[in-house]
DNA sequence: CAACGATATGAACGAGTATTCATAACGAAC
DNA sequence: GTTCGTTATGAATACTCGTTCATATCGTTG
């Protein structure tokens, strides 16, 4: 066992992770689906988004999908052919969806502060 | 596409997971952990409390150790032998974490509930 | 000192997940 | 009507992580 300092203790981190799903846990909106509507409202582009995140288009497309499945209502529009090959359009739901989420995670952000600062002085 | 209810939002649950570790990610103090020390105080014996929590020894074994090494300091005392064939048993300093783990997850869970409400307003 | 039961740990196995591959459809543009 | 880039999707492959298996150590007790 290696001792970082004479206290024993040193850089110890608080993370979570937050994600939305039914009841049984099928489908899902955590991180991955959030970056990707994130990327897609900029880009209008499913593979443009999944290279940027680095995950496969299969997963991302798969993911999406599922999403969408869950929640009941589209989170994108979609064309296949065109100039451009194709678009993905964020609708104005998943807009909404991801402001919601992004509201919730800053909570989480000011919460997880609070918390571990708390948990700081009594850890000592 | 299956559609739940006639406005397409239906039964949403949030879910997450809050857990301590390196700036890395390397080692963890997260539900298992804890659960894991809990019963330890109780049983004063590893094998029991994998046994209670339906996880192999093997893991829990692997990720108490883990987490010392994160840490830097010692969650068990352990000894082999002897009539019951060897103890586990929490330290000081151990206990000191799952009392401060505890506060931070009732802080925190009280805290989501209100953020999630005001994100099923939004969504609506 | 043989037996028992918990700790200790590497290695093989297996389930769940993501990536890669392969192939097709589509539609504007040249 | 051939090309191009993106969406669409099944199938095979690769990876991650936990379980299972196999073995060893240790110390009290009969």
């Amino acid at each position: 066992m290696k001792t970082k300092d004479k206290d024993g203790y040193h850089k110890v981190f608080l993370n979570y992770k937050l994600w939305l799903s039914s009841i049984t846990g099928d489908g899902a909106i955590g991180d991955t689906e959030y970056q990707l509507l994130k990327h897609i409202s900029k880009s209008q582009s499913l593979k443009a988004a999944s290279d940027d995140l680095g995950i496969s288009y299969r997963k991302a497309w798969g993911d999406l999908k599922k999403a969408e499945e869950f929640l009941g209502y589209q989170l994108l529009d979609k064309t296949r052919g065109g100039k451009s090959g194709g678009t993905s359009v964020v609708t104005n739901r998943a807009i909404k969806l991801i402001e919601a989420y992004e509201a919730l995670q800053r909570t989480f952000d000011e919460k997880v502060e609070d918390a571990f600062n708390e948990f700081r002085d009594k850890i000592k």
